[in-house]
DNA sequence: TACGACTACCTCGCACACGATTGAATCGGC
DNA sequence: GCCGATTCAATCGTGTGCGAGGTAGTCGTA
């Protein structure tokens, strides 16, 4: 009684969340490639996309923004610091937070991304109005499927 | 120039991928409870619907079927093996094959998982129709960018 | 002020993902 | 039949993603 077309042959075809996590993966990588020349990953890019637009975060801030958690963000943040793109230091006004910024390494290494969106939305394939749809379905997703699992 | 309203304040918000990364991890977190008491992660529950499906299967089919590699698909299998959820034997017309059957426990083990699509379809909190428009861009989405990262 | 609750961060262990490499079996062209 | 190319599968190393556990600093309140 699944909301179900049987346009595929496939048993993951009745699944949307497998179509969800075989896109996600399809999308990374087309990053792949256009990353590994940076000696980024999708994730260590996601960072750097925060800590340019903000200059400087903690490490609070940037795992709320990238829905993520300590466990994955903080040795994330090491490598990143041990290749030299950012410094971690502890706040004075709070000593449990960790102020991350970028060095002048970090910040000059977005010259070399300004192209990275429009081979993405190429090789995504879809149109500005359907990119506005799909967004919007997959807020919906994140939202409902969060509240769920925190209620749980 | 990107396809882009500025509904949300975040860096990540113009990224229509960082979408699509956040809310296939958020489903995976609602399967995640689900699946624990079967002791089975997300990505060897979908090789069980796959067995499920055709009942015996090669590694190279069920590995086209999740869009995965050897190297992801052959690790998770051993150990699906090693929690006598199925066997695997090489097969004697094509010894280069190898055949994945369930044991009678990994047969079993469906009617423990036949509350669970209903559960995930709910917690996606999206109507039927919408569910057909996500998997129709997704599909899209999926094709182009493994096109896209094919002839690279 | 004392102290329990909470917050920010880190580490460890396990299971993916995926590039790279290896090895064995099969296929194709001659 | 021979041999190079291809296919199927496994392993290793690196980097996530996340549950569980731990530490240090701050806050709320009596």
């Amino acid at each position: 009684m699944r909301p179900d077309t049987e346009d595929d042959i496939g048993p993951l075809s009745p699944m949307p969340c497998f179509d969800l996590y075989a896109a996600s993966r399809s999308v990374t990588a087309v990053y792949r490639p256009l990353l590994e020349p940076l000696g980024l990953t999708y994730p260590q890019y996601l960072v750097m996309v925060v800590l340019w637009q903000h200059e400087e975060s903690t490490v609070r801030e940037i795992l709320r923004e990238l829905q993520l958690d300590y466990n994955t963000v903080s040795p994330l943040l090491k490598r990143l610091e041990t290749r030299g793109l950012l410094v971690r230091r502890r706040r004075t006004d709070d000593e449990r937070s960790v102020t991350v910024a970028l060095t002048d390494e970090g910040r000059d290494l977005r010259e070399r991304t300004r192209h990275i969106p429009d081979v993405i939305g190429a090789a995504m394939g879809i149109d500005g109005p359907t990119v506005i749809k799909l967004r919007e379905i997959l807020r919906t997703i994140t939202a409902s499927a969060t509240a769920h699992a925190a209620k749980t």
